[in-house]
DNA sequence: AATAGTGTTATAGTTAACTATAACAGCATA
DNA sequence: TATGCTGTTATAGTTAACTATAACACTATT
């Protein structure tokens, strides 16, 4: 977990991201216990209100319980749930917006997906410069 | 063009994004004015100092020239500025991400590559499920 | 000169995201 | 019972994004 927000996105749904990951990284199992709302806001210095916010977001997508006084731990079933999800949001939705992009730049899908760092395309010929 | 807006990011911003798409394209090549403010406004539905700061970033950027009471116009060089660009900021800044994000879905290229329309994963196995 | 297009600026209001601060409500444990 | 941890609600203020409406400044055409 590092601490860097990213202005692309309100902070409160990258929050919820970055715990959707870790139920997928199977860092945070079934049962488990989120980390509190005060916890994360004083370690991110970032209001327990938009802590609240993602996590609540977690609540009403059935991945997360709340149990007042306890704190808040991962569903049964939350990691399989989120597999259908996710996979579906993401090649549904943000798949072919990003392949057009690739497309669009000229970049190889085939490399980028082989080695996730993609090489930068070097010396481009003046062809593939002006496409 | 299609008039849809996404929810993940300003309107301006993804107005922005599609003259660069369009650039990056072809469809609007050096030299070629941008379809007017009040125009886009119009045709978008959206109010016509939304569409300016679309266009004012993309002033900023280099790639459009203003020219008052004729229109805004695409400069010289725009489309290999961009190429360098924009490659440099995806590679860098959101294929990072995105890639950790195929490998936590446990998503596989052939199936990404398929078609970029991007396909329902169908009858999953058991194994597929828990990874 | 008038008109109809351009970009640009001004004023003002709404909403969502985020913030600060504080209090309330429930649970566990010394 | 008191302390300290949970989640939750309340109040209020700031900022960015977006909106509506209007006016101004410039250019080209008639």
């Amino acid at each position: 977990m590092d601490r860097e927000w990213n202005d692309s996105q309100p902070i409160y749904r990258q929050l919820r991201d970055r715990v959707v990951a870790m139920i997928l990284d199977g860092v945070l199992k079934e049962g488990d216990p989120l980390p509190s709302v005060r916890t994360v806001a004083a370690e991110y210095r970032v209001n327990p209100l938009t802590v609240l916010k993602g996590y609540q977001q977690l609540v009403d997508e059935g991945l997360v319980e709340s149990r007042r006084g306890r704190g808040m731990f991962i569903n049964a079933g939350a990691r399989s749930l989120l597999l259908r999800g996710e996979r579906q949001k993401f090649l549904g939705e943000e798949w072919p917006r990003i392949y057009a992009t690739i497309q669009r730049l000229g970049l190889k899908p085939e490399e980028l997906l082989e080695n996730g760092a993609g090489r930068q395309p070097k010396s481009k010929t003046k062809k593939e410069e002006e496409r």
